[in-house]
DNA sequence: CGCAGGGTTGAGGAACATCAAGACCAGTGG
DNA sequence: CCACTGGTCTTGATGTTCCTCAACCCTGCG
């Protein structure tokens, strides 16, 4: 019900989104996932994908697992600038032979497929539906880092996680990686915390507090989410960026369209007018 | 000496800046002036250049003035993910005929120009050097909304606004646009400080503070920097993602080079370990 | 057992938001 | 000319959010 028939055979999390997108056919789909199945590595957690300030080589694509996106600031320490799960392309300046402003680090553990420039100009010139298709999941990933920006300057701590959480919980949708409210997380509550801009120890208190909201529950390496709606009410998260159809999103209020109740807590979290 | 010499011709602002970067000959430079010269318009403040949600037909960049970049959260007001000036890109959804994500309003006034789809269409296909550079342009701009959502997490009011300040002192200085450390400013403090997540008030106080340490001063529509290596070693700035020859930008100390000084205030203003 | 890494909790202070009010200035209509 | 507006900048007082420092617990591990 998450996920439509034509995106549903056993296809890469990339391949899946794109074909769940409307932005690649079949066809296509299958090209990319072949193309995806040559070299594939498993990284664990700790190592980079690449490093910033490397001329990468060739294109990565989360298999499956996770990573961040990090910058080492002049000042020292890191900052992480975006989270990556299964489904995302790490990084597109491949096309560009240019050096990578960001780095990229396996968390938990992932494997990563690797497209060669070779390859990818092949694909290109004899594919272009699929060069198209990386285009458009370029966009995309600069949108949600726009959407990450705004989460970052508009929100408390307490609904900026709950709608990192969120955008998460919906790009994991999108692929189909996960059909119950809940999501693998190997992250520390200092990763969430840095990602957040926040001190892990406030970090912690958010997170106790969006629990005993009954919002949110962190436990053994997961995160479940018993109800998404409430969730995405609260932080007042917008998929918009996504650009993808809400009713693939676990978001939308069954009874609030049954009952026309409207969702609460909309207002005065947010943190300036 | 801010630009070399290639790229000192009368050109717009954008070919110059990707002549600059290395990224487009002068034969290619001149082909897309020639698409920018054909329909340039005058907008004046507070018009939007495309709403979020619209689908854009064209290409839209900035001739000279500037822009916001903004998106319309649920919760309501506006949120400022972005600053564009002369020679960026407002969007590149056209090539996916992508409706967009945030929209994009000018501040002061500005002139823009179009590129429609056919008119990109034939230049994709008749010179694919001039695409190739809108490519670079479009993977900078991701990188720039990185480095600004860094900023937001990591720093605290005083650095981040300067640091937003470093950010388009030196975009501007890779145009070509300015050759003192001036910039024009049209934008209101409410502005600033929504773009830096902070209140208007709190904003004020931030940027008294930063003329009072004689960094940043603001006036008469002007900003002012007048020791740009100082105000960068404060914020600890780090052009690196911009990608270009950190020679172009004005943020190297000749003190530091001749005599061995060691810049100071680098630290104990980062907001996280 | 000791140790390291993560999570949790508490106390105190700094940074920032909120509320309120006033100054200044350009415009505008009397 | 004036008063009257609305917008922006500025300043002050007060409260909240968040950071900082400092513990302590728990678990896994050598």
């Amino acid at each position: 019900m998450l996920l439509t028939e034509k995106a549903a055979k056993a296809r890469s999390l990339l391949s899946a989104k794109l074909v769940q997108a409307g932005i690649l056919d079949p066809a296509g789909a299958d090209v990319l996932d072949a193309a995806l199945a040559r070299d594939v590595r498993t990284i664990e957690g700790g190592m980079p994908i690449f490093d910033q300030g490397e001329r990468p080589e060739a294109i990565e694509v989360i298999v499956s697992g996770w990573a961040i996106r990090e910058r080492v600031p002049l000042a020292g320490g890191r900052q992480i600038v975006g989270i990556l799960c299964g489904g995302d392309v790490c990084d597109f300046n491949v096309f560009m032979m240019r050096s990578a402003d960001s780095g990229c680090r396996v968390v938990g553990e992932a494997r990563v497929a690797r497209i060669g420039r070779d390859a990818l100009n092949h694909l290109n010139r004899h594919h272009p539906a699929v060069g198209q298709a990386l285009w458009w999941e370029s966009m995309t990933a600069t949108a949600i880092q726009r959407e990450w920006s705004a989460n970052l300057a508009m929100r408390r701590a307490e609904p900026r996680i709950a709608a990192l959480l969120c955008m998460l919980l919906a790009r994991m949708c999108l692929t189909g990686a996960i059909r119950k409210m809940a999501m693998p997380w190997p992250f520390t509550q200092s990763d969430l915390a840095n990602a957040c801009g926040l001190t892990p120890e406030h970090c912690n208190r958010s997170l106790a507090a969006l629990r005993k909201r009954g919002l949110v529950e962190i436990r053994d390496g997961q995160v479940t989410i018993a109800d998404a709606p409430s969730l995405a009410s609260y932080a007042a998260f917008d998929p918009a960026a996504l650009h993808c159809d809400p009713a693939l999103l676990p978001f939308s209020a069954p009874a609030e369209r049954d009952a026309g109740i409207t969702p609460v807590m909309l207002t005065d979290l947010a943190k300036t007018g």
